[in-house]
Order: C-alpha cells, then structure tokens, then sequence
DNA sequence: TTGTAGGCGTTATCAA
DNA sequence: TTGATAACGCCTACAA
C-alpha cells in the first residue's frame, strides 16, 4: 500500500518521524504501597480468613464457608447475618485454599487460534460472559495455529489445573486429546463439528459452508469459480464443501490458490494478482476467511474491476472490519459471541455436576449478502 | 455499506440464508472420561504430589521443592536425579497448595480496554511472551472502557490474588487507585504518561501524538484541519496535543467532532460525512484511531475524493488492516508489542523482589506516512 | 547441603 | 442445622 509500489507486500514505510514521547518529567512516586507482601492500606483492611468473619458472626468457620457456598444449608437468619458481615468488611475467599482443599479451581482456561482474530475473542467474551457472574474465570492462552505450541499449552494444563478447558477449534492430534481426556475435566471443543468431540462440542461444519459458498455462487449464476485459502485445517474443509457443491451445482472450480497465513489481507491481494494472472475468466472467488476476501476485493477494485460483475468474493468468518468495505462484503459466517455464550453454559452445567442431555450442539450458519456477489 | 444505501449505517442484511449445520450425527462420544475428578488416564498417571517425587528420589520433599525452585541450592547429583524423575514422570507442582503456602501467585492479570483492539491483544501478547516462559500464566479481563465495569474488575482482583496486575491503560478513578495500591503488588499501567502513575508505567504521551499529528499536517502544507475523536480518555489527550500543536504552527482547527465509540468504522464514516456538509474546506483531518481513520478515508473516496489531494487523513495506532485501505493510511503509533514486553520485564523484575530502576518508560511515537496525507 | 516441624485458609467428613 | 477435626500439597523457619 505504501508509495505506488504493488509488488512489494510488507508496507514501506515511506517517511518515519521519531519522536521521544517526553511529558514533564513524572516523579517516580506511587512505589511506596506496591512490592511489599501484605498491603494494609486505609486503615479498614479487609479480613483475609473465614475464621475473622466467623467470630464476626459468633458462628464456627465451617458455618461461614456453607454460607458462601451452599447458602441453603444454613439457617436463614445466620446466613443473612454471615452474608451481611462479608459484604460490609469486604471479605474474600481465598482461590488457591479453596482449590486445594476442594480440588475445585474457578480458573477455566480458554484457548484461541489467534488472539487477533475478531471473531475468536468474540467467542471467548461470550463464555466470560456466562461463566464470570459464576464466579469463573477466564485465562486466556493463543495456541496460534501451531500444533507444536498446542501441546505445550496443553502441557501447561497439567500445571494450572482448570476447571475446565475450551478451544476455538479442535484438537486434531491424538496425543493432545489423549492428555487433555487425562485431565478429567470438562473439554469444549468449536468451530467445527468432528464426529468425536473430546468431550462437548459447539461447532458448525466447515464442509457445510464450503457447499454452501458454491451453492450462492451458483444461485447467482456464475460458473467459472476458484478458492483461495489454507489447505489444512478449517481452510481444507471449506475447500472439501466447496468443492462438492460446486460438483453437485455443475461448477468449474478453475483455480484453487493456497495461502499460507491466516488473516493476512496481503496474501488474500496476491493470490487474486496470481489468479487473474492465469488468464482463467475466473467469475466468482471463494476465500477461506474474510481478510483473505478483503484483501482480494481491494486487488480487485486496483485493477479497477467492478464488483460483482468483474468479479464476485465471497469470504468467511463475518469480520466486521473487513465487510465494511466498498462495495461490501458477502460473507458466509455464525454467531460468534453465541457460540461463546452456549459453550460457556455448556461447561458450567459440567462443573457443576449435571449432565448436559446435548453435550454436542451446532450452531447455525449464515451468508450474508452484499454487493460483492 | 449493504446495497445501495448510504444512510443506513448498521450494514443491512440484503439476504440471509440459513442452514443448519448438519454433518452426520457425531455420536455423543467422548463422555467417558470427562466429568470424573481424578482422570486416571492411560495407566501411567502422573505423579500429583511432591512426596512421590521425593520417595522415587530417595530425598526429602523439601529438597525437591528447593530442586525445583532454587535449584542452586541442591548438590548438583541430587539436582540432577531430581529433575530427571520430574521430567520423566510428568509431575506438576500444585500452583494452588504452592500459593497458598507461599502467598505467591504464578498469576498476572492483564485487563485490555476492549478485546477487539489488534494493539492491546499484541501488547498483551507481547507481555505474555516475557512472563510465560518465566512460569507465569496471563489471566485476561476487559474493562470496556467503563468505568464501573473499571472497578468491578479491581474488585475481583481482591478474590483473585494475583501475583502483578497490568492494564492497557491508566487508572483514573481515585477510589481504584487506592484500590489497586492496597493489593501491594506490581501494578503497570500503560498507554499513556500520567504524572502520577500508581506504581509502574510503560507509556506514551497521547498529547504529543497529537501535537505530532499538527506538526505533520503543518509540514506538508495543509493549514485548514479537523479532529474526529472521542472527547474522553485519550481521545482528548490526542485533541489537546492536537490543538497545541495547530496553534504552535499557525493551523486553523475549523471542526472538533466528537464520536462516542472506539474503533467504529461506522462512526468515522458518519463524521467525516458532517464535516464535509459543513462546508469548512477542510484540507486534512486528524482522527484520533485508526478505525475511525479508516471510515472517513473510505466515505471520503466513496466521495469521489482523491487522497491526499481532495482532503488528507491521518490516524492513530498502528492497526494493519486499517492501514492497507488504499491508498495507504498514514498514521502515528507505537509498537504495541515491545511496549507490552517491556511491562513485562518490569514486572517480572518487581515480582523477584528486584527494583528497577526506571519503573517508569516512555516508548517511541512513530509517524508512518502513506499514500493518506 | 539437607532435613524436621508446622501452618498457609479452606472445606470434606463425621459426629452431635 | 451446626460444629470439631483433620487434611489438601506445599514451602517458611529453624535446626542439624
């Protein structure tokens, strides 16, 4: 984009202005509290055991730990008053006691592909969403598409000790499903819809968009069709379902392009240079997600061709960002922040003990269309 | 953006269509495992407690938790031995008998402002990659840029106990500041340069970033300019480093437009759309990020206008899909990566009880011109 | 350099 | 419905 050069892919930088940010020099103050263990603060300083709230309420600490915990095992009077005392002093538990004695950790560990990806975070907000007013929380881990660094994360499991684990995606390598069974906690698997979930499942098919890329594409009457995507992962099963509905639709699948990163606007701008290139009156292109599509729309729109009647692109993943652009962007996609809420209920019905009667769900899918297709 | 339509701003659907995802039933599989507390996997179950390492070692528990932690303290045999069963078995220290006892958590909490910001996901990447190798596990929240959510947040820092706390942002609210001192532990603040940090700070001047953005407008000849931002937070440091920079250099600021949300294309295009009904002749328009950036640049050429001939834009943070928006958006920024790495030095730094000695740091603003101004 | 004793704060278990 | 007792697994303090 930099300058008029096309070719070169990484932004040059054309002019770069350095400026040491130099506010009025601050005082390095404010260290005084931090690094000392115990904080004592304003003088109020909240209890930090049961026991000084149980003298509080003249009941015995076990009494204090029901109230908290199984608020109906107390006698409603009691309770009241140990709940009373806890809000007004300020008292909270402590996790890793608590963990330790119950074996019950409120950490529930969840695990993206790619921690810049819209839609990924999307999800893992939709399950904080559920499982933070419970009292969980969320700890956050990027796996970045990497098999390797998956299984360290996974190793990395063993020590923290979650409660319970999700992944936007799933767990391809046996080894890795094999540890995380071991672990004996509640597993959601997403963004695909294996035929042997570890254990829970909120996923849609992946297969099932891809033949659904063709099917629109042939609906809107273009014959002439190519795919740019990954060839492994969620890429090579949208390419499995484009090409059966472009099969089953009588679509010439002219040129199918592989790229080698996700999200990568630039790689999505090249291959469609590269398609364009083989001369293959390619009418409509299918990009396995929607920075890929993007970045072929503004090739598309450079070389001055109109959407969609030089050209359709079709994309994946509902990015918001990238729909944006003119003339829009048809894209095929789920509820992210959906997805997330369902699989967060699904793992808190686990932790608590109840059998969820549909422990696998999908999601659905929709195109959404816009004017480039 | 969807069909023809300008006014509409939240993109209308033109056609939905819907299909269950629905690939051969997967059998409910995969329950087994899950569900039971201590999975007992494959047969070989690793070792959960210290004293199982200390009895295949023939020493003490205490000499293989000093094997593990202070391993220089342990005779190099012993070390060795030790290790090796560790290795080999699998065993993982308990986090949350090791903090209980030791009052020390291997947990960091990161708070981001909002979880779609590409910046604050690579800040806290960045920060990430110094702490995880280190032992240390990111727990991530989101403050959404509110104020209450702010101090719910800081709140549940008191149950969670983490080891060190940082936040893509500073804390502004007295009552959390005292809050957030009275945990006593490392507490970084960032993306911006506060007299007064709390305890820590890894920052810039946002006033400076918009004192640069005046410099560069005044350097490549415009004199008549705009602001779109947020009026809030560090939308308005930018305006006031903005509006001192235009009168240092004799610039006329001929429209402030205030926006409400962060990172909105919609809004951006919505602004630079008023503004130009004004009829101000505005030459270059400065917004204070670069999604806004982005949505003014695009209603601007979906205008008819030419960049930077027919008007100038110029953004803020570095936010790569923004910036390849032909014809390239110049835009002033910092490496939100580094600057999340070294929070991340400092704070290991102050959780080993060492001192640094420039607990606060200013990173450098740079100006990345494109084809935009 | 290694070991012994004991407690971190909570909750499981059993008893009243 | 409440309480006494003990134990979760580790590491601090002190001793050898």
């Amino acid at each position: 984009m930099s300058e008029s050069s096309t070719a070169k892919r990484p932004p040059t930088i054309d002019d770069v202005l350095r400026l040491r940010a130099a506010e009025p020099v601050p005082p390095a103050d404010g260290e005084a509290a931090a690094g000392e263990a115990a904080g004592d603060a304003d003088g109020g300083a909240a209890p930090t055991r049961i026991v000084e709230i149980a003298r509080l309420a003249g009941v015995s600490p076990i009494t204090v730990s029901r109230a908290l915990r199984q608020p109906e095992k107390v006698a409603e009077a009691k309770r009241r008053k140990i709940l009373e005392i806890v809000e007004r002093t300020g008292y909270a538990t402590n996790p890793h006691a608590r963990a330790l004695r119950s074996g019950q950790s409120n950490i529930v560990a969840a695990f993206v592909s790619n921690l810049q990806s819209q839609q990924f975070c999307l999800a893992v907000q939709g399950c904080g969403e559920v499982l933070e007013p419970q009292g969980y929380q969320l700890m956050i881990g990027q796996t970045s598409y990497s098999y390797a660094k998956e299984t360290t994360m996974i190793q990395s499991l063993r020590e923290m000790r979650p409660a319970a684990v999700m992944f936007t995606g799933v767990i391809e390598i046996e080894e890795n499903r094999r540890a995380l069974r071991a672990l004996g906690i509640p597993i959601m698997e997403t963004w695909a819809y294996p035929r042997d979930p570890i254990d829970m499942l909120v996923g849609f098919s992946n297969i099932d968009g891809g033949r659904l890329a063709a099917e629109h594409f042939a609906g809107r009457g273009y014959r002439r069709v190519a795919f740019i995507g990954r060839r492994s992962g969620r890429g090579a099963l949208r390419l499995t379902g484009f090409r059966e509905g472009a099969r089953a639709a009588g679509l010439d699948i002219v040129a199918e392009l592989s790229v080698d990163r996700v999200g990568s606007m630039l790689d999505g701008r090249r291959a469609l240079g590269e398609l364009l290139a083989r001369n293959t009156a390619v009418e409509a292109v299918f990009c396995a997600n929607d920075l890929l599509a993007a970045g072929a729309l503004l090739e598309a729109r450079r070389l001055g061709m109109r959407l969609p009647d030089d050209i359709a692109i079709l994309g994946f993943g509902h990015n918001d960002v990238a729909e944006e652009l003119p003339p829009g962007l048809t894209t095929i996609g789920i509820d992210s922040r959906d997805l997330g809420r369902q699989a967060g209920s699904l793992i808190l019905q686990r932790m608590r003990g109840e059998t969820p009667d549909e422990p696998t769900r999908a999601v659905e899918l929709t195109l959404t269309r816009r004017g480039s297709s």
